[in-house]
DNA sequence: CGTGTAAGGAATTCTGACACG
DNA sequence: CGTGTAAGGAATTCTGACACG
């Protein structure tokens, strides 16, 4: 029930260009995302990003909040947020 | 129940190299099951193909099925067998 | 029948940079 | 800060063909 094997969702295999295309934002915007570390696609050995659906689910998030107004430095802070409220699940003070 | 959204096994996304490092065929061989209608990728407009995480599975069935020295045209033949099966269940004669 | 290979062209992706603001 | 663009190189993919068997 809690742990799950790594589905489709998470498998790294789609380039920039249909991102792209799927996404609705340019090639530019998704290389600034992953700088300003929001999105972390794959490396394949010559170096070609690689994005999961869940990644695409994730960009979809950052520009809904984008539209809102939201910086990347903002949005940074919530997924930091988050990472942290999962690391108090694992390890959990007493 | 009997129907379902089409899930992120099917989204046609993934490119022939990828494909060929995954299932660990040749693109020629890839392509040839294609020119023999047992897998059917879709086209970008400037001609791509491009594959869905299905694919992948019905690829790797192919190949499982080659190795056991099964033709590509028989292979082809349980498909069109299991297709009419379909066929039947939607147009059920009486 | 099934697969390898060399050939040439066209589209993709990458990085670092300059630009505007 | 967030995004556009031109630049040049490197890797990808495509098709049609010849080869072996």
């Amino acid at each position: 029930m809690s742990v799950q094997a790594i589905s489709y969702k998470d498998k790294k295999v789609i380039s920039i260009g249909d991102v792209s295309k799927i996404t609705g934002i340019t090639e530019r915007q998704i290389r600034y995302y992953e700088e300003r570390e929001l999105i972390f696609p794959k490396r394949t050995e010559r170096g070609t990003r690689k994005y999961s659906f869940g990644d695409i689910e994730r960009l979809m998030d950052i520009i809904e909040k984008r539209e809102d107004g939201v910086q990347t430095f903002e949005i940074r802070q919530d997924l930091l947020k988050k990472e942290r409220r999962l690391d108090g699940k694992k390890f959990q003070v007493i």
